[in-house]
Order: C-alpha cells, then sequence, then structure tokens
DNA sequence: GTCTATACAACGATAGAC
DNA sequence: GTCTATCGTTGTATAGAC
C-alpha cells in the first residue's frame, strides 16, 4: 500500500497550467534561507517543502547560488555589476563600482533599492540573506582579486559606504547629496571607496 | 460669552499629578514635526495640539529644538556628543566622532540605535526628521567650525560612513566590523572620515 | 507531433562516525 | 582508514500542454 501522507513520487511530466513551480520555489527557498541561512538551508529540503524535485532548482534558477539571489528580489543581476567592475585599471574600481550602482539606482529612482534596504533593517531574516550575500557573493570576488590584504574587512569596510550611500542618497534623502549628479558623487567618495579596496588600512591616508 | 467649542483659556495653575503634559506635548510634536518638518511645525501649534500653553515647550524641552531632538527619541545626547567632539585637534576629529558613536552605540549593545535605523528606513516621517536634524543640528554644527568648504556636501558625506557604519555593524552584522574592537574599526574608517571632514573633496587622496 | 516542465536515478565531493 | 550519509549537480526518460 502506498505512503500516502508521506508521499515521495509525484506524477511526471509537465503540471497544469497556472501551477508555477518557479513562484512556490522562490517561497520554499526565501523561509529556508531566512530560517538556516544559506549554509543551513539544502536545495533538497527547498525542493520538498515546495512539493518538487531537486533538480527544479537547476532547471529554473541554474543551481543554489542563483536561486538565492532570486529570493534575494535584487533590483540589479549580480553578475553583471561583477563583470562591468572588473575589467579595467585596478585603481579606478571603486569609480566604476559607484558608477555602476548609481546608474543601477538612479534608473528607476532607487525604489526598488528602498524597499530592499527597508526590509533589510526590519527583517532580521533578510538582514542575514544580505549578510551572507554581500559577504559570499559580491565584494568577496571582487576584493580577493584586487585586495592587498584582510579581505574580509575590506569587504565590510565597502558594505559600510555603499549602505551608507544609499541610505542617505535614496532613503534619508540628504541634500546636496540626494540630488547630485553621478560626477559629484563619485568624486567626493569614489576615493574613500578606493582606500578601502586597495589602500592601506592601519594608517591615515587623508592627510598627506 | 466664551466660545466653549474652539476654547484658548484652560484654568490656571499646575494640573493634577498623571496628567503627563509632558508626553502629551511629545506626542503633538511628533505628528507635526512628521507632517510638516522642522520649520512647517510650530511651538504654537504642537502646544495647541496637545491643548496646553506654548510656555510649556520651553519649560519642559528648554525650546523648539529641544522638543525636536525629544521626540526623535535619539538614544543620545547631541549635545553632549558635539561637546566631546569639538574640543581638541582638528586633524582627529574624525576620530573622535567615531570613538563617541561606537561607545554609545556599544553600551547598549546598539538596540536603541537598530530601533532608530529601523524607523528611519521604514517611516517616511522619521526619514524627514532625521534629515532635519543631520542638516541642522549635528554635522551642520560640527563642519561649519572646522571644514574649509561645502558644508553640507561634507555634512551629507559624514552622513553617509556614519549611517553605513550603523547599517553593517548593528543592522546587519557584517563580520569582521560587526564584532571589532573600537580601535580597528577607527584606524579603518577615521582616516575617510577626516576627509569628507577636512580633506580634499574633488581629487583623491587614497593614493599619495 | 513538438516542446518542455517535470521526476527519477546516479555521480562526485565532502564531512562525520566508528 | 573506511563507511555512511548527505549535499549539489547532471543526464535522461516521460507525461502533459500546445
Amino acid at each position: 500500500m502506498a505512503l500516502e501522507g508521506t508521499r515521495q513520487t509525484r506524477p511526471r511530466g509537465r503540471r497544469r497550467a497556472g501551477e508555477n513551480t518557479r513562484a512556490a520555489l522562490l517561497d520554499a527557498a526565501r523561509v529556508e534561507f531566512t530560517e538556516r541561512g544559506f549554509d543551513g538551508a539544502t536545495v533538497r529540503g527547498i525542493a520538498q517543502r515546495a512539493g518538487m524535485d531537486p533538480a527544479m532548482v537547476n532547471h529554473w534558477f541554474g543551481g543554489k547560488d542563483g536561486l538565492f539571489v532570486a529570493a534575494l528580489q535584487l533590483p540589479v543581476d549580480p553578475e553583471d555589476i561583477i563583470r562591468r567592475v572588473l575589467d579595467g585599471e585596478p585603481s579606478q574600481i571603486a569609480e566604476r563600482v559607484l558608477r555602476t550602482f548609481l546608474s543601477v539606482w538612479d534608473t528607476n529612482g532607487g525604489g526598488a533599492f528602498t524597499a530592499l534596504v527597508r526590509s533589510v533593517a526590519s527583517h532580521e531574516g533578510a538582514a542575514r540573506m544580505m549578510r551572507e550575500f554581500v559577504s559570499r557573493m559580491i565584494f568577496g570576488r571582487i576584493v580577493s582579486v584586487v585586495a592587498p590584504d584582510r579581505p574580509e574587512l575590506r569587504t565590510a569596510l565597502c558594505g559600510t559606504q555603499i549602505a551608507g550611500l544609499a541610505m542617505v542618497r535614496y532613503v534619508i534623502r540628504l541634500e546636496p547629496l540626494a540630488s547630485a549628479d553621478h560626477d559629484t558623487v563619485v568624486a567626493a567618495i569614489a576615493p574613500n571607496l578606493q582606500r578601502y579596496l586597495t589602500g592601506e588600512l592601519t594608517t591615515g591616508s587623508a592627510t598627506c
């Protein structure tokens, strides 16, 4: 007799239209990632919670990483950002990072990113996902290429400058930064961000 | 005959204990400051909403500024911060600012400030109050003393670094910054903050 | 009939138990 | 050192939508 309560098998083949397995997978992933973190959550567990096969994660999101990024609901494609940042002069990485973020944020008036900041600030689970995302997928990869030492500290420091810019420019909307054009923002902030990326961390560099 | 509907007079003398005029004044002030901003809100309007005399604002909070700061529910006394920062070597202002914030934040585990960040991120009214508070009372007064040029821009830039540090260290809790001791944080961030306060803004200063 | 969303089985890696 | 369990991932057969 079949164990109907703990069924392990589902009928093969395509579901009826409207079942939307992709969305179900995303919902399950958000629950698992926020509760257990990236490492603690398993593809198999997420798939089971969504009631489908683990292979669906690969089919729809290309793997665990892709599912995680999609679950974060980022208004950007981090792979695109990394690509746009990593090619070019290392001494101008900060400028490219800033220009990339500014162009992405300003295309939709910062609305999507404001929502992201809100959710990160209010939900502990969202904060946890953002924490692991930043340390694992963004600055970790960038800094490991260009940083001379202490990549984790540099990653976190870069996070302070980027998050602070987002807070002041888009959430608090403090002038003149809120309406400043990209060149002004870059000229003001890029040197500081560059110090976090490639500069000397123990001694000051502001006063030569 | 008295206009009972729009009464302008209240019985003189001390109210009965437990009426808690101070709290009523704070509630009214939050509504007015949130809806109209610092300039738009009037002491008379706030007092009227609270159903008492405008002189109570002076008695309880020492003036409009004091009421505004109290309405923000800051876990700090900004006057104390300004005082501790302004006396000493100008080239080490950034370090004193950072040490002051760190000591205040870390005394209660960042809990009160985390709540502040949450409310600023989620409530537009709180964001507005924070915006006006920062530009008017904190960095505006500090920067006007030590900054060579563009005080508003420097104020906003300092805001990015402080807000970003708060986000990363206390809200997102990204390591190693979340558990770093004060000396490490100061050594890493003070040079950048110092550049925002007194450095050159148009050209880079990270690479000497 | 074609396309594709789906389930199943299996593979290599890794970590922990004994 | 070996054994086992579990993980992420891949290849393939199939069932249903179009």
